[in-house]
DNA sequence: CTACCGCAGCAATACGTTTTGCACGCGGGC
DNA sequence: GCCCGCGTGCAAAACGTATTGCTGCGGTAG
């Protein structure tokens, strides 16, 4: 019954991977029948089609994709090369990413480079004869990193790129207009001495920051005091010596902006520490909405980078580039912080 | 100067993608050739190879790999599938499943299933054909989910897998002795009545740490009090209510061990509301080694899941597997929490 | 001097699909 | 009654590489 076949032998060995040549035999045609059944490019008469749809059925066959790929020239996969996919942004860029292409049955090839150059390298140049795009976030990206990229006329979107000059698709966040909201936020709140704690870089993200903070300040017809704007380490101490020692200055500002929502968690602990209470005494805020944002004490109000938004965007990019025929502009998508407003300020 | 040849044109037009063939033509000799001395299976003299590699380097030629691996049978590829890879377990397992497996030049595909089993399913089918292993966490995975799989003689990892029975290979969590850990450590800071928050099921990872929490306790001569073991949404709020409840009690615990670090930073806001102090009055511990876990105050003892480890583990498992020539014995792969003392306990 | 052996390189085949040029038969319109 | 067109299916080529059987050549040992 299972074997109506002449053969009789029992042990069942090692099974084939059954191809599309055994399912055209067994269904008496071609394989070409056979594929055209699975693709509908040409009419195939019912009765061929369901005897072939059946085979199929019994053999389980699943065509092999890596011959699809080769033969179509599109592996369906799109790498994502990050610094590290710990991180919280990097993870939630691949979901955003996943989240993009899987509709157009894309797969995503992830890769972690601890921001090593020569890492990055590498396994660029073993992804590219794999995959159909790729998106490319951290690192110092140098034009002559990404070259063999676009010359190998691969799809390839930059996420919050600094160097890379025009002619590259990139996906950023808003980081002017970020600064300058959580500035307007605190200003609408009444305070009129706002600091700033940022990342000890005057290039990038932080640094654009800080000018929207500095903008938002003057469209108030504020003055932007320099004493203000101190820099510390991401973390939380170094979080907590800044607000020391802005807490020590002889007009102790009312509230201050944080670079980074753990530098604020730091800087919330140094204000307790002196008997301040948050927000009534000084109001705090970050930037990230980190999972502890909303676990400690107070909760924290701090700008959320949609980091699953920027992910999404760069796969709906990377999409259309390889839809295109032609070239076409390069691109430039923002995506815009929101306010999560808590207990902090 | 750039073109020796003949040809005058000076519309670059398309480049075509460089293949062996055309290595081969250039340096005036067969594809073989050019073959063996990239792989180094035959000899090759050395005035040819230099030649070659030299065709090589000025035609920036790279080998497409979908045709090496379709040639080859393997992709060099490694499927993840998690539920979600933006929860910092799955993270970090896709870390350090490419810690463990970049090495030998593996890439990893990772999909996130939002534990969705048809997802999951659909998932599994396409990506069949295009690794040459798979590493599957979370979601019930059924043994009939994973039947295609095993039957298209693909290495598979479970990871911290309940359900399915033996035959698998598995990472997983100590989670019994995890829960005997953590309890041990409290005896041994001198608490005698210790309480448990966890997850709501009565099954699983959650389960089995309450069972080592019971043993600890036995072992060490106390009565295992039922009303100590109660159970909670894993949030900050469910924290907060069963911590309530617990202090509540008549005579109320010295210490209480959570199932989760958000649940125990929960239960440490519950203790501080009704004027307790943790860990004077009450000792708090929690599981995960979140990023939060430090970030609080007061600073979390806590029992740290090293996920990455498992991700390692998984790797170097399928790669194993991968290298095998006999199927060999399930293995089963126990990776032990370690606790990390702060300030909580 | 001859036979044998090893080195270098070539041509052909396989991997599993999809696509395309062709052939065959049948029905309808002129 | 003939020709055209259409529906249906087949054979062969292509995607880009790795492998393998073979050939010719030169050197060495017997």
């Amino acid at each position: 019954m299972r074997a109506p076949q002449g053969e009789a032998v029992t042990v069942v060995a090692v099974r084939r991977r059954v191809g599309i040549t055994d399912v055209a035999a067994k269904a008496g045609v071609s394989v070409t029948t056979v594929s055209h059944v699975l693709s509908s490019r040409r009419p195939v008469s019912q009765a061929t089609r369901n005897r072939v749809l059946k085979v199929i059925e019994e053999l389980d066959y699943r065509p092999n994709e890596l011959a699809r790929s080769m033969r179509a020239q599109r592996t369906f996969t799109i790498a994502l090369i990050v610094p590290d996919i710990t991180d919280p942004f990097g993870a939630s860029v691949a979901r955003g990413l996943q989240d993009a292409v899987r509709p157009a049955s894309y797969h995503c090839l992830v890769a972690s480079t601890d921001a090593e150059r020569d890492v990055e390298r590498d396994i660029l140049h073993r992804l590219l004869t794999r995959v159909d795009g790729v998106v490319l976030s951290g690192s110092g990206n140098t034009p002559e990193e990404l070259e063999p990229v676009i010359d190998a006329r691969l799809p390839l979107v930059l996420l919050g790129a600094d160097t890379p000059g025009p002619g590259f698709d990139v996906v950023t966040g808003a980081d002017h207009d970020s600064g300058a909201l959580a500035t307007k936020h605190l200003l609408e709140r009444g305070h009129r001495r706002i600091a700033v704690i940022t990342a000890p870089t005057d290039f990038g993200a932080p640094a654009r920051r800080v000018e929207g903070y500095r903008d938002a300040l003057t469209e108030a017809g504020l003055p932007a005091d320099p004493a203000l704007v101190v820099s510390a380490p991401v973390t939380r101490d170094g979080g907590a010596y800044a607000m020391a020692a802005l807490m020590d200055l002889p007009d102790r500002p009312e509230a201050v902006i944080c670079g980074d929502d753990v530098v604020a968690i730091g800087a919330v602990g140094a204000a307790a520490g002196r008997g301040l209470s948050v927000p009534a005494d000084v109001a705090v805020m970050g930037f990230g909405d980190h999972e502890a944002a909303a676990l400690v004490t107070p909760k924290l109000t701090t700008m959320a980078l949609p980091s699953r938004e920027h992910g999404r965007a760069a796969g709906e990019l990377i999409l259309e580039r390889i839809r295109e025929t032609e070239p076409g502009e390069p691109r430039r998508i923002v995506i815009p912080a929101v306010l999560v407003q808590r207990d902090s300020a």
